[in-house]
DNA sequence: AGAACACTTTGAGTTAGATCAATTACTCCC
DNA sequence: GGGAGTAATTGATCTAACTCAAAGTGTTCT
C-alpha cells in the first residue's frame, strides 16, 4: 500500500517552473561525457540529447522538484550541490542523499511506472543542473539498444550502493552508523588515514543517519577527544581508520 | 574505503558447493517466464539459458553464498524462502531482505565489478533456487540487445525499492518504522484493511528494522491492545490502515 | 561594521529502547 | 507424548539518545 503524502500540499517553497538557457558550455559537456550513462554515446547522439535538454540554475535552498510530482525529466549536476529528502506529514525532514557535480539523479525515473519523483530535491547552494527529458533518453536508447549496456551497468551500481546505504542503517547505534558513514567517505586506499569532506552540513548528515544534530555533535566531540578524528569545519581528518573500525563494534 | 570483514573467516556454516540437478520442471518454468528479466525471452533463448543453469535444493538454514565470495551466479527462487543478511565482526547478524518464490536476487552481480556478493544468503526453510551463471545471462544480453530494455526496467525498479527501504530506515523511532513496514506489506488497494503475512520470523523482522526482538514484541503488543492489528502467529490483520498511518507521526 | 540568520555546540533532564533475566509457547524429532 | 531446541513474550533495570534550552560561532546582507 502507498502512503499518501499530506505534506505535499502544505509545503510552500516555490518549485522551479521556468526553463532556463540551453546547454552549451564546454566544461559541462566534458563532465557529462565522463558519466557512464553518456560516455558511450556518439557525438551526434549526445548533441541531440543535449539539444532537448535545458540548463537550470538554482539558488540556495531552491526546490527543483517535489516528491510525488510527475517525473518528466532527470538531472545531471553541473555545479553546486543538491540533496534529496522526504517530508512526512508532521513536517519532519529526512535527508536521503546528497549529490555532487558529475552525478546523475532521478535517472531511475526513465523506467518508473508511474513516473513520479520519490522525494524532494533542493539545492544546498547555488547550483546548475542539466535537465534531461526522460522521453529523449528513452528514444535514444530505443534507437540504439547497445547503449543499454552502459545504462544497465550504471543502474546495477546504483542498486548496489542503495543496498549498502540500507546496510548502514540497520546498524543499531548512532556512533557506529556515523563511523561507517565516515569510513565510506574515505577514498579507496586511504587505509593509513585521510581527509574527508562532509557532503552535507552536519545537521543534515545527522538527518541522513537518523539521529539528532545534538547527538551527531556529541559523538564527533567524543571521537575528537579520543584522537580518532580532527575536525575543521566540514573537513574531518581521520588518522587511523582501522582503529575507528575496531571501536565500531 | 571498504570495510574488511573479519567475520568471513569465522563463520562456519557450510557453503553450498555441490551442483544439483538440471532444471526441467514445468511449474518452475512458468514462474520464471513471468519474471520481468525473463518474460521477453524467446522460448529458444530461455531454453538455452536454462540449460546452463542448475537447480539447487537448500535445507533449513543452509547457506547459499557468503558475503565477499566471488559472484559467478545469480538466483531465481522456485520455492521456499531465503533471506539476505550481513555479519559484522562482533557477530551481529543484520537482516537486509527476504526473498520469496518468483523473486530474483544477486542479479545486480551481472554488472558488478568486481563481482562479489554483498551479503550472505541463506534458506529460511527448505527451498529450491535456480542458479543462473552471470556469464550466460551476459552473453544472452549481448547477442540480443533488445532484452536489455526489460533488464533496465527491472533494475530501475530495484533501485527505487532500495531507495524506499532506505527511506523507512531514516525514520527515527522504532514504532513508526514498524508501522511503515507493515503498511508496505499491505497489498495495494487494501485501504480498508487487510491481512499481512510477515515474510520473516519476528526476530528477523526486528533485525531488518534495526530494533531488538523485545522491542518489536512490545510495539506489536501495544498496537494490538489499541485494536490496530490482530495478531495470529505471523499473520497480522490490519483493520484500519489509515488510523495506523495517522498515529505513526 | 553591525544586524539578522543559520548552524553548531554544550548542558540538564527525560524517555525510548537496549539489556538482562525468566517464563511461556511452538516445532521438530525420537 | 515427552524432551530438546528455538522463538516469542513479559518484567525489571539501565543507558544511549532524544528533547528542551541557551550560548557560541559563522555567514550573509545591508
Amino acid at each position: 500500500m502507498a502512503l499518501t503524502q499530506a505534506a505535499q500540499t502544505r509545503y510552500t517553497k516555490p518549485v522551479l517552473v521556468a526553463i532556463n538557457k540551453p546547454f552549451d558550455d564546454e566544461d559541462g559537456l566534458e563532465a557529462l561525457r565522463s558519466h557512464p550513462l553518456f560516455s558511450e554515446l556518439t557525438g551526434k547522439d549526445l548533441q541531440h540529447l543535449i539539444q532537448q535538454s535545458r540548463r537550470v540554475r538554482l539558488g540556495h535552498h531552491q526546490l527543483l522538484y517535489r516528491q510525488d510530482m510527475p517525473a518528466h525529466n532527470f538531472f545531471f549536476v553541473l555545479s553546486g550541490r543538491l540533496r534529496l529528502y522526504r517530508l512526512d506529514s508532521s513536517g519532519i525532514d529526512r535527508t536521503l542523499d546528497s549529490i555532487a557535480p558529475g552525478d546523475c539523479f532521478a535517472e531511475v525515473m526513465i523506467y518508473a511506472d508511474p513516473p513520479r519523483y520519490a522525494c524532494y530535491a533542493e539545492a544546498l547552494k547555488s547550483s546548475e543542473v542539466l535537465m534531461i527529458p526522460v522521453k529523449a533518453y528513452q528514444d535514444m536508447l530505443e534507437s540504439n539498444p547497445r547503449y543499454a549496456q552502459a545504462a544497465l551497468r550504471h543502474y546495477a551500481k546504483r542498486a548496489v550502493s542503495r543496498f549498502h546505504d540500507l546496510e548502514i542503517m540497520t546498524v543499531q547505534n548512532a556512533r557506529d552508523r556515523l563511523i561507517r558513514y565516515l569510513i565510506d567517505l574515505l577514498p579507496n586506499g586511504a587505509e593509513e588515514g585521510g581527509e574527508v569532506e562532509l557532503p552535507l552540513p552536519k545537521c543534515l548528515v545527522a538527518s541522513r543517519l537518523a539521529m539528532q544534530p545534538e547527538t551527531f555533535s556529541r559523538i564527533l566531540a567524543d571521537l575528537r577527544s579520543n584522537g580518532l578524528v580532527r575536525v575543521n569545519r566540514s573537513r574531518l581528518f581521520i588518522s587511523d581508520p582501522r582503529r575507528l573500525i575496531e571501536i565500531s563494534q
